[in-house]
RNA sequence: GUGGGUAUAGCUCAGUUGGUUAGAGCGCCAGAUUGUGGCUCUGGAGGCCGUCGGUUCGAGUCCGAUUACCCACCCCA
């Protein structure tokens, strides 16, 4: 018969069992740190009508959306979890309770050209705080908290917070009377770490039209470094000129002063003035997080401060803040980089029983009881040789195999083998289990970093 | 959407100015070892050289088309 070439299609990604259990791992993680902030878990559909996800529509969007129709109904793959997440706050309105915060783990789908660590389909690991009418200003200073926890926690330390607020830069730009040509210059600053200065002032004057004088004054602005002390006295300067911009320095002090009380050592945040986000529905606070290694990579957690999450969907308003986390390009390019741990603990079980008689009655009573120790347990089964099985529990990197024949069934004991160190014992089923729980250290962090290695 | 590149074994890749049965490493299977994996040794399986057409006595190699994939831009995670 005539067979199918396998393929998976290009953007998405599909990973062997090995790495999947390291993706996994980085999920649980997220889960953890997540909840451990008061966020609750959420699931939307893959699938929604066409016209919830295409409410605001126009721009890349309507481009990208993956857009199909089934019968009469004319449907849409999400594109983000944001959208949705607006929906259902709109939809269950008088149902939840404010200020909502949940998070969602997902896959989303954008159907733009695939590129390295760019995916057709990938996972976004959300947060969001949606708020009733208003949302306090700590609700923004709480997000870098859980942002450097999520990374420590997965292993990685040499990162940063980068953080601005885009009243700031509305407000700025109003003091030069640029409030038209806001969005394409935050865009075209955004990029000065990639094509640098010279070109940013080239594209403001010639696309953005701005006067050199302008761009120079723009070009000033964001090149205001220093500690993050520094900054915030630096914008002092600017104040009384303009109301957003002093509103936006007060919120951006408000962010920075709570730092320590949240736990974010000043290392691994930054004011950073030319960090604006391409996303044009922010309005407040914006995130950005860098590895400190890899630049290049770009953002690997990024969100921001909104006035308004659902105003398609209902009247009332919603303010909200959130980040969102690119989790399939994150685990592309860690693994690309050597990040992730060549000792976590991949294997799907903790031990192998190898029966070695004819009936298998008692291996299976033996995994009953592992299983009900907390262990986890495979029983293999199939009728191969015994040094098969063996290889087989080596190649999944199980640690531990008991091995079950004639002999131990007849003396009502087991051998267990560390495969790790080639020592074997042969003693009683409850021995066997603690030996196999002691011997299970914990494995590791997902993330290992060069020097650490 | 725009611009480049690549396509040979499961994977990563060699393959000379076009020349006879297309190779390597890794992986896979078997044996050396019938109750002992990894290391080693020996053997084996596995290819319409992406597809279609052209040039030629002869094409994995040259030309054209096509499809797929990759890289970059735009935009973004």
């Amino acid at each position: 018969m005539e067979t199918i070439k396998p393929r998976t299609l290009s953007g998405f990604m599909e990973l062997l069992p090995a790495p999947q259990q390291q993706m996994e791992r980085m999920m649980q993680i997220l889960r953890q740190t997540y909840a451990l902030y008061g966020f609750t878990p959420l699931d939307t559909p893959a699938i929604e009508a066409a016209e919830v996800l295409l409410a605001k529509g126009g721009g890349e969007t309507e481009k990208q959306i993956y857009r199909f129709s089934k019968g009469d109904a004319d449907l849409a793959l999400r594109f983000d979890l944001t959208v949705p997440l607006a929906k259902y706050v709109a939809l269950h309105y008088g149902e939840l309770t404010f200020p909502f915060r949940r998070y969602q783990i997902g896959k989303v789908y954008r159907g733009e050209r695939a590129q390295r660590g760019r995916f057709r389909e990938f996972y976004q690991a959300d947060i969001d705080i949606i708020g009733d009418g208003q949302l306090d200003i700590l609700n923004e200073a709480e997000i870098p908290s859980i942002i450097y926890q999520t990374f420590t926690r997965m292993g990685l330390h040499r990162f940063q917070i980068r953080v601005n607020n885009r009243k700031i830069l509305n407000g700025f730009y109003a003091m030069l009377g640029l409030e038209e040509q806001s969005g394409e210059i935050m865009r075209t600053v955004d990029k000065l770490d990639k094509i640098g200065a010279d070109k940013v002032r080239a594209i403001l004057a010639d696309d953005a039209g701005l006067t050199e004088q302008q761009a120079d004054e723009v070009l000033r602005f964001i090149s205001i470094t220093g500690s993050n002390s520094q900054v915030l006295e630096a914008l002092a300067g600017y104040a009384g000129q303009n109301e957003t911009f002093d509103a936006g320095v007060a919120e951006l002090r408000a962010v920075a002063d709570s730092l320590a009380a949240f736990g974010v050592p000043e290392s691994h945040f930054r004011v950073d003035l030319t960090i604006a986000r391409g996303l044009d529905y922010y309005t407040g606070t914006v995130y950005e997080t860098v590895m400190l290694d890899h630049p290049e990579i770009g953002s690997i957690c990024s969100g921001g401060r909104y006035d308004n999450l659902a105003g398609y969907y209902t009247d009332k308003k919603l303010p909200g803040v959130g980040i969102s986390i690119g989790l399939t390009r994150l685990f592309y390019v860690l693994g690309e980089q050597g990040y992730l741990n060549p000792a976590l603990n991949t294997a799907p079980a903790d031990v192998l029983i190898l029966p070695m008689t004819e009936s298998l009655a008692p291996a299976i009573s033996l995994a009953t009881a592992l299983r009900a120790e907390g262990i986890r347990t495979q029983l293999y089964s199939e009728k191969k040789k015994f040094k098969a099985k063996l290889s087989y529990a080596d190649k999944l990197g199980i640690p531990y195999a008991v091995f079950l024949g004639e002999d131990e069934i007849a003396a009502g004991r087991v051998t267990v083998k560390d495969l790790r160190s080639g020592e074997q014992t042969t003693t009683t089923p409850a021995a066997a289990a603690e030996i196999i729980r002691v011997g299970l250290n914990e494995s590791g962090s997902v993330i290992v970093e060069p020097q650490a290695r």
